[in-house]
RNA sequence: GGCCCCGUCGUCCAGCGGCCUAGGACGCCGGCCUUUCAAGCCGGUAACGCGGGUUCGAAUCCCGUCGGGGCUACCA
């Protein structure tokens, strides 16, 4: 039997990473069983859904590197994989369930039941739905739905009674239905709820596994108690643990921008991300941190999913987008590092310009985390002047020797022909046995005299870059700042 | 409040009765390298919440306790 799974996010916001990492597992479990991996769109509430969150939610899925085999733009036996386009589905499973007896008319309206909620909590009761409209007569509540009253459907739970299910993270699981109450099947505007139109898909789309946040955990019963009542029979579960913020609290809005869009413009790398995600409550070997997808694939397993809430550390997220940075070869690192370059920049770079970057690349890309810190790395490579960093300048320009450094540099650099690396530095260093000097009193005023502060990528090789007018005449207007006091 | 889940370094994970004087990764600290910053390398810091059992032996099993979290809608 191969496995289906999906996932089913519900475009009423952006994709939170939290779906990304539940889309990741589920993905990673379809593909390592050969099964097939599903995307539907849970969209019940119509009107808080919006459109632009689907493509932004398939757009997020791709980037990720998921693909899936059924499901929203792709396609598949069930039509277009979104809930709206399913309402009458759903009103038909309702009526088998209350033609079985499973499911009952409830009058009670919204106002009353917050009066009646509010009193039963007062009371210390349990606050769910009491029953009140179970007693109504069958055929009496068919006349009154007939008659256009309104109504809202409920499942009967089975009382007494108790739901067990094996979970796939959490083992046993056994919820009395004393603590479930007659929840609503069918809005009193005819709309299903979530736990109809999800579990209704589920049966219908033949998913054997389902995979989600442990938010969902105490709602399973009332899932499995719709399917059997539909006779069909229940997927396996798993609860994957949750995704907290650094305070210990669910993530959420309220930890900043958790959204998976926002991690794609703050300049993460897909590859980073998803090997960062899958991270979160599972390990691929105790010793390995950083793995491919596919050799995730080869691995994993739902059995091996942790119980424990995960903290989303991104410290962590960010040292390995670094590493992934560095080892990507230099010329992808280059083409991929550009948009981020340019973005930072301003401005398109002429392929003149952009080939000083190509030479630099190398010494950048082992200095970067994230794609935005290129412009950051290279801005005085762009300037036609420079702009010095007011604490660097302070902390090595008004010290000695630096006046005496810069005019020096400046007679022997003068000199130095052809322009490069190599016999840039080795005046240079020519320079410093003759002024009796160490390196850093030395290479440092040049180094903000070139680049506008003490911290760069190597000097001489941004002064080969650079060129030698350019930089000559860096060290040049910095002398003469420095003389002008 | 009720129901449910969880409890190993600050964080993520390993551990599934003896291999644990608890391992790896991030972070942090220190060193080396070095013209700065990184990278790299080396080293260090730091945890089984607590209390009872069970057992020859417990981080691993059981009970309790404390702590954290989730759910508790005609949202999903």
């Amino acid at each position: 039997m191969t496995v289906r799974l999906r996932i089913a996010p519900s475009p009423t916001g952006s994709l939170h990473v939290g779906n990304a990492r539940s889309a990741v597992f589920n993905w990673l479990y379809a593909r390592r069983h050969g099964g097939q991996f599903i995307v539907r769109v849970d969209d019940t509430d119509t009107a808080r859904s919006d459109e632009r969150h689907v493509s932004e939610m398939i757009d997020g899925l791709r980037w990720l590197g998921l693909d899936w085999d059924e499901g929203i733009e792709v396609g598949g036996p069930h039509g277009t994989y979104r809930q709206s386009d399913r309402f009458d589905r759903y009103r038909e499973a309702a009526e088998q369930l209350w033609r079985g007896g499973d499911a009952y008319y409830c009058f009670c309206t919204p106002e009353e039941l917050d009066v009646r909620r509010a009193e039963a909590q007062k009371a210390g009761r349990p606050p769910g739905y009491d029953g009140l409209c179970r007693a109504i007569d069958t055929e009496q509540a068919r006349a009154r739905v007939a008659d256009d009253e309104r109504a809202s459907l409920r499942l009967a739970v089975p009382r007494p009674g108790v739901t067990e299910f094996r979970d796939l993270v959490r083992d046993d699981m056994r919820f009395d239905h004393e603590n479930i109450d007659d929840f609503v099947l069918l809005r009193s505007s005819g709309a299903p709820t979530y736990h109809l139109a999800s579990t209704v898909d589920d049966v219908d789309y033949d998913i054997t596994h389902v995979a989600r946040g442990e938010d969902l955990l105490s709602s399973t019963p009332k899932h499995i108690l719709i399917t059997e009542a539909l006779g069909a029979s229940s997927p396996t579960y798993a609860h994957l643990p949750l995704l907290f913020g650094p305070d210990g609290k669910k993530l959420s809005k309220r930890h900043g921008d958790t959204s998976l869009k926002a991690f794609i413009s703050a300049g993460y790398l897909p590859e980073a991300m998803f090997n960062y995600m899958s991270l979160l409550g599972w390990s691929y070997d105790p010793e390995i941190t950083i793995y491919s997808a596919d050799e995730a694939i080869a691995r994993f397993d739902l059995d091996d999913v942790s119980k424990n809430p995960a903290v989303f550390d991104v410290d962590k997220l960010q040292w390995m987008n670094g590493e992934y940075i560095r080892a990507m070869p230099v010329s992808e690192f280059i083409e991929r590092s550009r948009p981020a370059l340019e973005e930072g920049l301003g401005s398109p770079l002429e392929p003149a310009e952009f080939d000083k970057y190509r030479q630099l690349a190398p010494l950048i890309q082992e200095r970067i985390k994230m794609w935005p810190e290129t412009a950051e790395m290279v801005r005085w490579l762009y300037v036609d002047e420079v702009e010095y960093d007011q604490q660097s300048w302070s902390k090595v320009m008004e010290k000695e020797p630096s006046a005496a450094v810069l005019s020096d540099a400046l007679g022997r650099l003068e000199k130095v022909d052809p322009w490069t690396t190599e016999t840039i530095e080795a005046a240079m260093r020519a320079m410093l046995e003759e002024l009796d000097i160490g390196a850093r009193k030395g290479f440092q005023p040049l180094r903000v005299a070139v680049t506008g502060s003490s911290i760069s990528p190597p000097l001489f090789e941004s002064m080969e870059v650079l060129g030698k007018q350019a930089s000559l005449g860096r060290i040049g207007a910095a002398s003469a700042r420095l003389a002008a006091g």
